[in-house]
RNA sequence: GGCAUUGUGGCCGAGUGGCUAGGCAGAGCUCUGCAAAAGCUUGUACAGCGGUUCGAAUCCGCUCGAUGCCU
C-alpha cells in the first residue's frame, strides 16, 4: 500500500505557489490546505491574494477565508484542525497538497510544534499594558527570574518573544522553555516533499510589485474602508491594509501608501526566503518550472 | 563673460577645525500559539588638486561640475 505523502508548495509571495498547487493537485485529484495566515479571513480578500474563484472552483481548498477577523487564531489552532482535517483527507486520497506562505503554520503540519497548556488571554494584555507603561526592561527582568534558561537564549529586544514566554510561565507556573521539547517532531503519519518556488530578488520584487498594483485595480481600497473601523484588529495589522488604514486617516497621501505597501511586500519576501534558505530538503525549482519535470521530481521522492 | 550660491556613501540629509549624525533603499540574520508579526546586524561618505594647521568634510587658493541672477 502506497504511503501517504503530504506535498508542500513554499517560496516567497507573489511567486506562483498557487497556481503550481493546484497543477499538483489536479495532477493526483487531489486537494489544498492553505498555509497562509492571512487568507483564512473571509473579510480579508484582495489584500490577501486569495485564489480566484476559477482556482476555487477547480480544486477544493481548505483554510481559506474560513474564519473571522473577529476570532481569535493562533497556529496552535491551525496546527489542530490542519491535522485532523488532513487525517480526514487521508482517507480517500493518499497526496495532499499544502500549500502557503506563512513558513511556521507550514512547519506546524509538516514538523509540529511543542504542546502549551491555554493561556488566560488577560495576560498577555496585561503584559502589553506592562510594556507600553514600564518599558520592555520591565519584561526581561520578569523573565531572567522565572525563565532564566530562555532568558540567556531570546532576543531581549523582542517584546513579541517575551511577553509569549512570559504569559506562558505566569499562566502555567512552569518556566517556558521546560515546554520545548520538540517532542512532537516528526512523529507525523504521512511522508513529506517539499517544493519551493524561487527566482532572481529582481523578478520576485517585479512580480510583488505588479501584484500590488493589480490589487489597487481590483479595489483593495474599498475593502480596506469597509474594514477601517476594526482596523486595531490584530489580523488586520497585515501589509496592504495598515498602509491604506494610514492613507485613509490622513497620514500619507495614496501614492505614498502604495509604495510602502510595496516595499513592505518586499521585505516580507525576503524573510520568507530567509527561513526558508536553512531549512533542508526542499526541492528548488525556478519560477518558470516545466510541470512535467516537476511533477517526476515529486515522483522520484514519493517512491524513492 | 560678470556676480552669487553650491558640490557629503545608491538616494535624502545633519554637521562649520579634532570625539566616525540620522533616515530610506540594498544586503545578511533570528524565529515554537500576534508570524504579511516582532527583533537584530551591516557603508569613516564628504567633487579634484594644492596650501594653512599638531590635526580639515569643515579655513584659504585653483580646477571641474551644478544652480540662480545680471549683461
Amino acid at each position: 500500500m502506497t504511503k501517504k505523502t503530504l506535498i508542500s508548495v513554499v517560496g516567497p509571495t507573489a511567486i506562483g505557489k498557487t497556481a503550481l498547487a493546484i497543477k499538483v493537485a489536479n495532477h493526483y485529484g487531489t486537494e489544498i490546505i492553505s498555509a497562509d495566515s492571512r487568507q483564512f479571513f473571509k473579510e480579508m480578500r484582495i489584500g490577501t491574494a486569495v485564489p480566484s474563484q476559477e482556482e476555487l472552483a477547480s480544486v477544493p481548498h481548505h483554510f481559506i477565508q474560513h474564519k473571522s477577523i473577529f476570532e481569535p487564531y493562533s497556529v496552535g489552532d491551525y496546527e489542530r484542525e490542519a491535522l485532523s482535517k488532513l487525517e480526514f483527507l487521508f482517507k480517500k486520497k493518499d497526496v495532499v497538497v499544502v500549500v502557503g506562505g506563512s513558513g511556521l503554520y507550514v512547519d506546524a503540519i509538516t514538523h509540529g510544534l511543542d504542546h502549551f497548556p491555554k493561556i488566560d488571554p488577560e495576560i498577555r494584555q496585561n503584559l502589553n499594558e506592562e510594556l507600553a507603561k514600564k518599558g520592555i526592561t520591565s519584561l526581561q527582568e520578569q523573565l531572567k527570574v522565572l525563565d532564566p534558561d530562555y532568558y540567556n537564549k531570546v532576543d531581549l529586544n523582542n517584546p513579541h518573544r517575551l511577553i509569549r514566554a512570559l504569559e506562558v510561565c505566569l499562566g502555567t507556573g512552569a518556566p517556558f522553555s521546560s515546554f520545548l521539547k520538540r517532542s512532537n517532531t516528526s512523529k507525523r503519519p504521512f511522508r513529506s516533499v517539499t517544493l519551493g518556488i524561487s527566482a532572481a530578488r529582481e523578478i520576485i520584487y517585479d512580480r510583488i510589485n505588479q501584484r500590488v498594483d493589480l490589487m489597487m485595480d481590483d479595489g483593495l481600497l474599498q475593502e480596506v474602508k469597509s474594514l477601517e473601523e476594526h482596523k486595531d484588529l490584530n489580523a488586520l495589522q497585515t501589509v496592504g491594509y495598515k498602509e491604506l488604514f494610514q492613507y485613509l486617516k490622513g497620514d500619507i497621501d495614496l501614492e505614498t501608501a502604495i509604495g510602502e505597501i510595496k516595499k513592505n511586500t518586499r521585505r516580507f519576501s525576503k524573510r520568507q526566503l530567509t527561513w526558508l534558505r536553512k531549512k533542508e530538503g526542499i526541492i528548488w525549482i525556478d519560477y518558470k518550472y516545466d510541470l512535467a519535470q516537476v511533477l517526476s521530481k515529486v515522483e522520484l521522492n514519493i517512491t524513492g
